[in-house]
RNA sequence: GGCCCGUUCGUCUAUCGGCUAGGACGCCAGGUUUUCAUCCUGGUAAGAGGGGUUCGAUUCCCCUACGGGCUACCA
């Protein structure tokens, strides 16, 4: 029973990696981890038709920014390869030949036409058309024919290769997530193993992929329990003991209901995908929104699961240590834009100075290179996004519009006296060292018995145009003397 | 429509029959900072509804409502 663990993250490129998936992988990721089990990426491109450019590689890239590392993939190699399923045909054939040699799965001829017209027609009358042992015997496939009038129709025609679902029978499995269920084979039909084109479905590819890459945990989305009893029942077929399935709950919308889709991010203002994703627009990802990694990885932990304690801020490795599959929770979670941005911020906050300076030099190209460290320093306690900061912190590189109403009101005599001494002190000592600075505006203050908190006050008018930004005898450093004494000028007159 | 899954503060969640229902985000108020932010302290606010079971139900069972998923030669 000392069975290594063995998990798989397999998206199909179909677009862009979402945050629904990007949550799959982590969890999958976060399991193997903790269990010093191995994870594999397999790629689902059995549907040539939906196969889109640059998905592929758009997955691959926003995996190995989130952290979530893979021991065997098609680009790392490994002993379970080839690892896109479009190049593992044959083995699949093999196996669907098999199930119809012991009777679990048969030819189907009927045309797509045919069965459109049962299904509108059932539906018609309020029934539901299902191809299963209800009707299999009246419809058009290889269960009433002969051995040879089957190789004369599948050596000239197009098929596809169901599976011979039991009839009536109750299926017992169990999930981890939602403990013991029971299906019954009534509601399932005869779903298609193998397509026309000689590809197979998702729950063919799926079932025999699990079992030959050696699969012990199937980490998934809610969206495939419904069809979890027709894999129970593949795997039976075949003789395979089942893996263990864990069922994730889905992440819903922010606002009103539904499983959050590709298109909400653009609707919301925020992104769904880690990393900016082109076709006719750009669509913005984390990564390039000023979320950092470990921020998001964090924040995505959280939704549909929960700590044993009351700890929130975690590292990726702290995950690993906390992580279980036991407290994973059962409902659908909402995304929630504001709780990922404090959990940001929080992460920028511990950031060494250091590294975070190495963080913004690239996302920050129009910040010159040689202020970029004070104004970190400067900055950081306010940080909650790693980009855009030149945008929202403008007043420390360009003088702000005066506020000048604001001024009037703010201003008396004594103000104006401790500001005019002060800039005749600055003027003289022609220094950029805060505390020096500091000292200044005290003295000046003191000088002309003003009230030095409103001495601060007028100061962080002149400089930053409005009452925000850092502290003030900090940001005057930062932007020099002279143009301190310049905006201060501007601001009496 | 059928099948399946779910439902605790606005949001993410704790509670595994004893609850004055805890924490976090958000929001509001105060404090620290003679300035701003960080930070600290406090406040706000919840177990969908109805039946059971039980000395006792948020917790277990049933029904209803609501939400979601699936129902393709898509995954």
């Amino acid at each position: 029973m000392t069975e290594k663990t063995r998990l798989r993250f397999a998206p199909s490129p179909t677009g862009p990696l979402h945050i629904g998936g990007l949550r799959t992988a982590l969890f999958n990721y976060l399991y193997a981890k903790k269990t010093n089990g191995e994870l594999v990426l397999r790629i689902e491109d059995t549907d040539l038709a939906r196969k889109v450019d640059k998905s592929q590689e758009h997955i691959e890239q926003s995996l190995a920014w989130a952290g979530i590392n893979f021991d065997e993939s098609s680009s790392k190699g490994g002993q379970s390869g080839p690892y896109n399923q479009s190049e593992r045909r044959e083995i699949y054939k093999g196996y669907v030949e098999k199930l119809i040699e012991t009777g679990w799965a048969y030819y189907a001829f009927d045309k797509k036409e045919k069965l459109d017209f049962h299904r509108a027609d059932h539906e018609k009358r309020g029934k539901k058309f299902i191809y299963n042992a209800h009707n299999r015997l009246k419809l058009d496939n290889s269960l009433s024919m002969s051995d040879e009038e089957i190789k004369k129709r599948i050596d000239k025609e197009r098929f596809v290769i169901r599976f011979k679902t039991p009839d009536q029978q109750e299926v017992g499995f169990k999930d981890i997530i939602r403990g013991e269920m029971v299906v019954s084979t009534r509601d399932i039909d005869d779903k298609i193993l193998l397509k026309s084109d000689g590809m197979p479905t998702y729950h063919l590819a799926n079932v025999v992929d699990d079992y030959k890459m050696g699969i012990t945990h199937v980490i998934r989305g809610e969206e495939w329990l419904p069809s979890l009893a027709l894999h129970v029942l593949l795997y039976r077929a075949f003789g395979w003991n089942e893996p263990i399935f864990a069922h994730l709950p889905l992440i819903l919308k922010p606002t009103g209901k539904g499983k959050l889709s590709k298109r909400d991010g653009h609707k919301f203002g925020f992104p769904v995908y880690a990393k900016n994703w082109k076709d006719e627009k750009i669509y913005a990802g984390f990564d390039e929104s000023g979320f950092l990694p470990e921020a998001l990885v964090n924040y995505m932990a959280f939704l549909g699961w929960s700590p044993k304690d009351d700890k929130e801020i975690y590292s990726m490795n702290e995950l690993i240590s906390d992580f279980s599959l036991e407290k994973i929770n059962k409902g659908g979670a909402k995304f929630d834009p504001a709780k990922l941005l404090w959990i940001n911020s929080q992460h920028i906050q511990a950031l060494d100075l250091m590294e975070l300076v190495k963080i913004c030099s690239n996302k920050n190209q129009e910040i010159p290179k040689e202020k970029l460290h004070d104004f970190i320093r400067l900055i950081q306690p306010r940080m909650d996004s790693v980009v855009g900061l030149k945008n929202k912190f403008y007043y420390l590189f360009d003088a702000p519009e005066i506020n000048e109403e604001a001024c009037q009101k703010m201003i008396n005599d004594e103000i104006k006296k401790s500001i005019n001494s002060f800039i005749v002190m600055l003027k003289e000592k022609e220094t950029n060292d805060s505390s020096e600075i500091k000292s200044l505006i005290q003295d000046s203050a003191e000088k002309n018995s003003a009230k030095l908190g409103k001495v601060m006050a007028f100061c962080r008018l002149s400089i930053v145009g409005k009452m925000e930004g850092p502290d003030v005898s900090q940001m005057m450093a930062f932007i020099g003397f002279e143009e301190t004494v310049c905006r201060l000028k501007k601001a009496l007159s």
